[in-house]
This record gives structure tokens, C-alpha cells and sequence, in this order.
DNA sequence: AAACAAAGTTAGCCACAGCTAAGATTGTTG
DNA sequence: CAACAATCTTAGCTGTGGCTAACTTTGTTT
């Protein structure tokens, strides 16, 4: 029995992984793959930087790549990739009850999201979908 | 005239340094003044690490540091220090209002607060203010 | 097929912000 | 005042995640 060939570990992820991440998921939603070009040019970082990372998310077993060829999700990856796409989308409908400049709203929720905890993420899930019924109420906040 | 002596640069501050400013004002109102020591336990970082950054905020004109001796917030970093508290404050009001565990708000609190905006933590005010009107809309959301 | 451009990779660098270990300073106390 | 403990500093290290410059691979185009 040669143990286990890889230390799976967990799939720890930062911040900077998370991006990574929900980019990929969405280029692989768009246009059917996630290119190296691509993420860089949608992450605003460098091409070596990307490359750097993603072969460290292969080893980390969030996804599968091979060298000039290209990557896919694994399950745990896609997995994690769909729940930081799941809190960005909530996080970013509640922010946009209050009339706050698209941009603003993209900036603050990139920057949030990672450190949102569960319990937090569902109770604005919730007040949003409370809010919504109560168009007056919202209407004070954004005045 | 020997020009400026010190590269202001307006006192860009990182997510770490907002939370040494946070936590070295809290200490100066409740003890009278900030050890090095202190800091460290309060942010659970070693000694060494909080001499480190403390001389790099002094650099940075955010407080004034004399070795072995002791440090005070600069106007700037005084001013800075409060802003960040007062967003801190803000932020963990509203979250408080969903009857979470206090420990989850402090840490959720402590990661989000230096992505927050300010219209964002406007809006966010105003809207704990209008919640506060609305108990039976927030006890909706608690459950 | 040769040449070229686009994409990807590697090597080596940097700043940030932590750490430990060892040494310096300070204040207290016998 | 000598010695001690507490505090603080320095030196040197680490990992993360960027960067540029130079090189390799791939695919297209003539």
C-alpha cells in the first residue's frame, strides 16, 4: 500500500482562490472553457500569474490542468465554485435594493464576500427577499 | 527650505493596518494608551510582528513611535482610526439585528468592514435605523 | 513546411505580513 | 545597586500572490 499519492487536505480556500474560482466557473458558463488569457484579462493580473495559481489549485485538488492544454473544475471545485457564485449573486440583489452605482455594488461585493459566513449570508438572504415586499421602507433608505 | 521630509503620500492604509488602528484606539480610550504588548494579544499576533508594523505606520504618518517608549495616533491616523471604528460599529449594529451568535458577527464584522464603501455603509445605516421601526419585518428574517 | 502570432510557461523578482529565536532596554524589587 | 522579569527590538525566515522578461508551445497563414 503506497499511502495516499496526493494529501488532499481539505480544499482551504483565500480570498485569491475564491476569484479565481467564481471567474473560471463563469468563463466556463459563457464560452464553454476557462482559458489562461481569459481569467487574467477578467481578473485584471498577469498571464504568469494565472498560470501560477491555477497549478496550484490543481494541486490543491480544486481543479484539473494540463499544461498548455487547459483546465477542468473537479467536482469539489465546481462545488465550491458554485457556492461563491451563489453568495456573490445574494449579496450583490441585496445591495442593489438601495440604488448604489453598479460599479460601487461589484467593488464592494468582491471585496465582502470572502469573509460572509453562512449564518450571515442567509439571514440577508432573507431581509432581501422581506424588503422586497416592502418597496416603502426601501424607498427611505435610498433617499 | 529643505523640501517635505517625509513623502506623505495620503495615508493609504491596508486591511491589516485598519485593524492595528482599530485596536490601538480602542486600547487608548480604555487604558489611556496602546503597549506593544497589548496590541499583540488583542490581535493575537506575536510581539514582533506589532514593533513591525507599528514602525511602518510611523513611516506612513499614522502615529508617532519613539522605541522602547510608546506611540500616539497623529491626527490622521486618529481621524482614520475613528472612521473605521464608527464602520465597524455600523456594521455590527445591523448585523446584530438578525440574532446572531456574537462571535460570528465580531468575525464576520472584522473580515467585511475594509470592503465596505462608504455610500455602501451609508445605505447600510439608514436601513438599520428603518429596521429598528419594524420589528415584526426583522423577526421575519430572525427566523 | 516555414514563419509568425497568440497563448502559455518558467525563472527570478518584489511587498506584505506573519513567525521564532536571540538580544536589548526598562522598571521593579530584594 | 544588582539582578530579575517584563517588555520591546532586531535579524532572519516563511508563504501568499502579485510582477516582468525571456522562453516554449500551439495553431494559423502563406
Amino acid at each position: 500500500m503506497p499511502a495516499q499519492p496526493k494529501a488532499k487536505a481539505a480544499p482551504r480556500s483565500s480570498a485569491a482562490v475564491e476569484d479565481y474560482l467564481e471567474r473560471i466557473l463563469e468563463l466556463i458558463n459563457t464560452k464553454g472553457y476557462a482559458r489562461v488569457v481569459d481569467i487574467a484579462q477578467s481578473l485584471k493580473i498577469s498571464q504568469a500569474s494565472v498560470t501560477n495559481m491555477v497549478q496550484r489549485m490543481d494541486g490543491d485538488g480544486l481543479l484539473k490542468y494540463e499544461r498548455y492544454r487547459g483546465m477542468v473544475l473537479t467536482a469539489s471545485g465546481e462545488a465550491l465554485a458554485k457556492s461563491i457564485t451563489r453568495r456573490h449573486r445574494i449579496l450583490t440583489d441585496f445591495l442593489r435594493l438601495f440604488g448604489l452605482d453598479e460599479e460601487l455594488i461589484f467593488h464592494d461585493v468582491e471585496g465582502m464576500e470572502h469573509h460572509v459566513s453562512p449564518p450571515t449570508l442567509k439571514a440577508i438572504e432573507a431581509l432581501t427577499a422581506q424588503l422586497r415586499r416592502q418597496p416603502a421602507l426601501v424607498a427611505r433608505v435610498r433617499l
